[in-house]
DNA sequence: CTGAAAGCGCTTACAG
DNA sequence: CTGAAAGCGCTTACAG
């Protein structure tokens, strides 16, 4: 008599195949040909069979099929993220479940927060949970751990950082390359003293991209100054300190490069503070959102992001359909998105 | 002889318990006690299991575990985001993400996309694979269709929105009391000409923000203008186009108010193009992301994202639990974050 | 076309 | 303290 909905509706158990079988009055294989709609049943059974299974709310149990089943496929991947809430990883992992999705393939997420042990006890939770298949973005120098689980044959790909000590496809960005083109942007513009602010060194994509800056002043015969050069740089305040303590000193750089969006942020606001917007120049990797807000636009290497995600989940799902190929590694390009800060010009502009 | 990774390493079974056991001279059962570290063991035969289970690499299934376990548990839950990719969901599903990690649960998200079909496809592709719980972003308007799994057993938080035509727990952002606190704002500050930019009306939380500035305008004894209000906007460039609109219009508003963050964009790129971010009013609700850098600052509405996350991740957990209290249905507080851009007086200012 | 038996990898319930 | 048998919910392999 209770009004409370917790006990007018009390917990059931869920019915089984067995209890299907026994409402329709057939056996446990036949319910089971039915629920997979296989062919070779006579329509009379098959009307019994579903009404029976509507009566009870009968409920497929996929796990305990693909424990029996041959493929063993229990179409489940998992995904390590640096941090789920982070754009990047947001928009990468966006891009695998739309792949996911059309498989009918559901998706384990999980951040890895740049913490080595973090990411060997999200692999560890997939693979008890029997995944078909992991997409990881790394956060440990050492992927070795996974040589096991690769071998048992469980595929796996990499995506914007690269395995290390591990043979496995991966999927990056042209860092390097991207970086590169960035700084050689500013330096025809009529650069030649181009501060650099970069991300932790021990994220391969910002020693790519470190590389990337000192290759172009390299070729361009400009000599590395370590006093315009700050590695290591976290968020964005940090980005910002940096910018002032930069700018303040007695040979200020004409303009900067930042590795990465918070840095871009920090970099902006410190420029903004000093109202120098419109007279150091600025070019950084990645977007940063709501950048159309921003006065100058925010000159960027724009990575391809969902491009990452999508390749990364097609190539899974081609070894997870049992392709044998040799490892692969795609790199995908950058495209350098001209807005305004990037193109003010330097004191050597031809 | 080949050098490919895949000959020389080619895929091997993965090893059972029995397997295990078979190596170690031992049963079965002794294995399946030392892999859950039950006491009773003989130190020798635990030593002995443990550098069988190391020899063959043996990894414990899970999945296979939960099926005949008594609890029934698989320690995964299903979240059912409206976008993966977009900040609020993400920033939901990092607090879920946060507490289920604590807990050694794993976490199976998808993105709704408001389609109501797809809502129903995500929870059954959970349901099949028979996680603890549900945590619900609804995108459909009746959600009776989980009635029956609700009574299985499987207990489901709404978070964001209500569950329609279904008893279930919920969290929610006091969408009315905020957006009538913003409206107010402006209000206080002089206008009596308020546009109103609201999102789609079929969402729960678009309505009840509608209803909170008509309830503000009413205790004013403003009368409510249908010109300066449309709701139904979608993207960041709708917005921008009805603002400009209603600027240009003959008794354009003082202020306006701006029902969630992409509208709160399409409005300022408006103002910034009319030159009149600083002659009109700005109140949104939610917060834009790298709104530091935008001038003046955006007068918002801010929710508890993270609030909502977790107390939905712990409300479900104390459901798995066992508890079997009433239906409860939580609502967080919205803070208004004064910025710059809804303080700018109005003509009735005092 | 239909079904009884065996088994997927584990845990439970029970016996020794 | 240890293990043989049964069973979780399903599919496989096979017989009729």
């Amino acid at each position: 008599m209770s009004v409370n909905g917790n006990v007018e509706f009390p917990t059931r158990t869920r019915p089984t195949m067995r209890e299907v079988a026994a409402l329709s009055g057939t056996s446990l294989k036949t319910v089971s040909r039915v629920m997979n709609n296989e062919a070779g049943v006579t329509p009379a059974l098959v009307a019994k069979v579903k009404q029976a299974a509507l009566t009870l709310n009968y409920q497929p149990n996929f796990t305990a099929s693909s424990l029996r089943r041959n493929d063993g496929k229990t179409n489940t991947i998992g995904v390590l993220l640096e941090d789920i809430a982070n754009p990047f990883s947001a928009a990468l992992h966006r891009a695998i479940e739309e792949v996911a999705r059309a498989r009918g393939v559901a998706v384990f997420a999980g951040s890895v927060d740049e913490d080595e042990s973090r990411e060997q006890e999200l692999a560890a939770a997939f693979i008890s949970r029997r995944v078909d298949g992991l997409i990881i973005v790394p956060a440990g120098h050492d992927q070795s751990y996974l040589k096991i689980e690769k071998q048992s044959g469980t595929p796996m790909v990499f995506v914007d950082r690269p395995p290390a000590l591990l043979d496995a496809d991966s999927v990056l960005t042209a860092n390097f390359e991207g970086a590169k083109a960035g700084v050689e942007h500013l330096i025809n513009h009529g650069h030649r003293r181009i501060a650099y602010l970069g991300d932790l060194e021990t994220i391969t994509t910002a020693v790519d991209r470190f590389s990337g800056y000192k290759d172009a002043l390299d070729r361009a015969g400009i000599a590395f100054d370590e006093s315009i050069v700050q590695m290591n740089l976290r968020a964005s305040v940090d980005a910002e300190h940096v910018t002032s303590k930069i700018l303040a000193s007695p040979n200020p750089p004409t303009a900067i490069f930042a590795s990465q969006n918070l840095i871009s942020v920090g970099v902006m606001q410190a420029l903004h503070r000093f109202g120098l917007q419109y007279s150091v120049a600025l070019v950084g990797f990645d977007d940063v959102p709501m950048v159309e807000l921003i006065e100058p636009g925010l000159t960027a290497l724009v990575q391809n992001i969902s491009g990452l995600g999508k390749a990364a989940a097609e190539m899974l799902f081609a070894r997870i359909d049992g392709t044998n190929a040799a490892t692969e590694h795609r790199v995908l390009d950058v495209v350098l998105r001209e807005r305004g800060s990037g193109e003010i010009p330097g004191p050597h502009e031809k």
